[in-house]
Parts: structure tokens; sequence; C-alpha cells
DNA sequence: CCCCCCCC
């Protein structure tokens, strides 16, 4: 019967608070209220609104379209929760989980008494819950908050969680939740900066690469730490995505976590013939230099010295301009007529007189081989 | 939350 399973997924919401017996008693007081003019879902509907429970949402819906939303889901993540001094002096405590359901995953943020539950464990990654929040755009994308006006309830079901891998390509800026298993490609230095308020933080790059294609992986703080080696196959998870740049790249901070994998990854170099480059894309161009231009030096708009050396190079297409940029130029020592140039990572922009320019930046690899 | 963006 159809309409006994609608009333009783509505139900699911609010068991917490009514018996079953109760709420179906609340029903039929609806249905009586409004003359018969309504049928059972509807009257559902309404007793759960009454009790200040909205419509419910898939978190696949959930978007910072909405301003409040209620939904359902597994905790598949949890964090440990931070403490923190407000300005009248007390302490605050946040603590971020990840919530799932079949349609997608979505950063949920508990702050004090819902923090809390996380240190005495009583929330844990594999309870069911019931969220009333708003919807933020955080600085990791969008998140749902749960604060004063907000709910959480533990319910006793079960929700099919589908955890999104995503593949290379489908990246895109302003993504949140990300989880890749890829292949470390090459692997940067550590870099060690001073924040505005004087601490201390680390950064370092990875580029990770699978079947669709490579994308950098820039690491903070704790995340460098991760003894990584490249051919390692890892899997990130809870990563973001931001545009830096003209590129997508992808960041792990203390939300996101690196974990070795043992299983298969096929990277293979996706090589672009130089007819088929078009401006604003990252590409990888194999081709042999045909024009070297000695290289330059510039002063920047902070009046700091940059340096440029400009080539051409040709393949079986068509030929473009490619500019080497910083430490990159100096390449053009060791290069002739006729090098062979491989250049991964390179990035299509506009050059002058309508042409376009590959830029070879410290995103970039290029490598050289004489015939 | 870091550092490079810029030439002919």
């Amino acid at each position: 019967m159809k309409t006994m399973e609608d009333i009783l997924q509505i139900y699911e919401r609010l068991q917490s608070r009514i018996t079953l017996d109760e709420f179906k008693k609340m029903v039929q007081e609806k249905i009586d209220l409004m003359g018969g003019l309504c049928d059972e879902k509807t009257a559902s509907k309404l007793v759960a609104h009454d009790l200040g429970i909205l419509d419910m949402m898939k978190i696949g819906e959930i978007s910072l379209d909405q301003k409040d939303v209620s939904f359902m889901g597994k905790v598949t993540q949890v964090e440990a929760p931070h403490e923190f001094s407000r300005d009248d002096g007390s302490i605050g405590r946040v603590a971020n989980t990840i919530v799932s359901d079949e349609t997608g995953s979505i950063r949920v943020v508990l702050w004090d008494e819902l923090a809390d539950l996380v240190k005495v464990n009583e929330l844990s990654a594999g309870k069911i819950l019931n969220i009333s929040g708003y919807v933020k755009d955080g600085y990791a994308g969008i998140e749902v908050n749960v604060g004063r006006n907000g709910s959480m309830e533990f319910i006793e079901t079960d929700v099919d969680v589908k955890i999104k891998t995503h593949k290379i390509s489908d990246i895109a800026s302003g993504m949140s939740g990300i989880n890749i298993l890829g292949k470390v490609l090459n692997i940067g230095e550590i870099r060690r900066f001073s924040r505005k308020d004087g601490t201390e933080g680390f950064v370092s790059n990875i580029t990770l690469g699978d079947e669709t294609g490579r994308i950098r992986v820039v690491l903070w703080n704790d995340r460098t730490k991760e003894k990584l080696a490249p051919e390692d196959v890892i899997e990130i998870t809870n990563g973001y995505s931001r545009e830096n740049y003209g590129r997508t790249e992808i960041h792990l901070d203390r939300h996101g976590k690196i974990e070795k994998s043992s299983r298969e990854v096929s990277y293979c170099e996706h090589m672009t013939k130089i007819a088929d480059i078009s401006i604003n894309e990252s590409y990888n161009v194999m081709g042999t230099v045909t024009e070297v231009v000695e290289k330059r030096e510039f002063t920047k708009g902070d009046g700091s010295v940059g340096k440029v050396a400009n080539i051409r190079i040709s393949d079986d297409t068509d030929g473009i301009q490619v500019a080497l940029w910083g430490e990159n130029a100096d390449l053009v020592d060791q290069i002739n007529i006729g090098t062979q140039i491989k250049i991964m990572d390179g990035y299509a922009k506009a050059g002058w007189s309508d042409s376009i320019e590959l830029n070879v930046d410290w995103r970039s690899e290029i490598s050289t081989k004489d015939l």
C-alpha cells in the first residue's frame, strides 16, 4: 500500500519525538479538521510541518539556493571537535562531519553541545541522522550548519550510501567532498610559510593521475607529512577544488584524508596535437623546436625581475608559440632547432595578434630530447 | 591559509 509507505517515510523523521500511534492519531485529527478535504499523505506532511519539520531533501538536491534544509543521512566521516574562544571569553566547540545518502555527501558542521557528542563518541561514523540546518557557502564549498534553530536527531533506520568517487576529468572549480583514486606522478618540496597571525604553516603539491587525466593537488599542513613516492596509488577523500591562475586544483586540508591503496590505477598520458589546442585549457604536448628567441628579463608589477623565453614548436598538425616562464626560461640554453620537446600541463592562453600561446610555468613539466 | 601572472 503506497500511502502507508509515504506516511511511514514522513514518520521516520518524527520518530524520536512521538510514537507511531500518536502520529497516526494526529494525522486522523488533521484529516477531520480539514473536513475530509485532504488525503492521508498530505495530512502527514501537514502534521510534520506543524511539528517544525521542513520538507525533507536528498543530499544531492541541497544547493546554495536553499536557506534551511532537512535531510536524513548516514555519518560517513567525523572529525575531532576543535575548541575556540569567543569574544565574550566563552569556549566554543565545532565539529565537522560528512553525511551521505544514496545521492551524495555533504559537510555538516556541528556547534557546541552537538559537537560534544563527537567528543564522547556518541556521534560516530555509521550513525543515521535527521538533520535540520542552514546552508552556507563555507571556505571549502557548500555546508550545512546545525545552529540554534536547527536540530539533529539519531534515528533507527538504515540509509543506502553512495560514496562518489570522482574522475580527474570531472573536477571543476568550486567542488567539495572530492574523492579520487589516483597515481602519484610527481611530488614537490614542502614549503613553510607564516600566516598573518604569526603562526606557521606548511604546503606542498603533488600531481595525481588517473585514466582520465592529471591534476595538481595542494596539501596543507599535516597532509604534507604523508610519506609518498612517485607511482604510489592513493585515495584522497574530502578534498575541495579551487581555481588558481586559470587552472583547477584540488586542496586537501585538515578535513581531507590521504590513504595508500593497493588498487590499480592506469594512468596514461594524454597528449594533444597542436592543431587541437584552444585557449584557457591545460595540455600535454609534444613537438619539435622550430624557433628559439633569446631569454629576456622584465620588471613585474611589484618591481621584481621576471624571466621569460619564447620558442616555437611544431608537430605534424600545426605550430605554436611557447612561453617558458621563470626557471623554465633557462632551458633555451640547452635547446636548438630540431630539439624534441615534451610539455606536460602547459596552459594555453591568448597570445599577441590573435595567436594562441602555450605557457610553461611553475606548474608545468618540460623535458627535451635531441635527435 | 602559500608562491610564482608576466614578455614579444
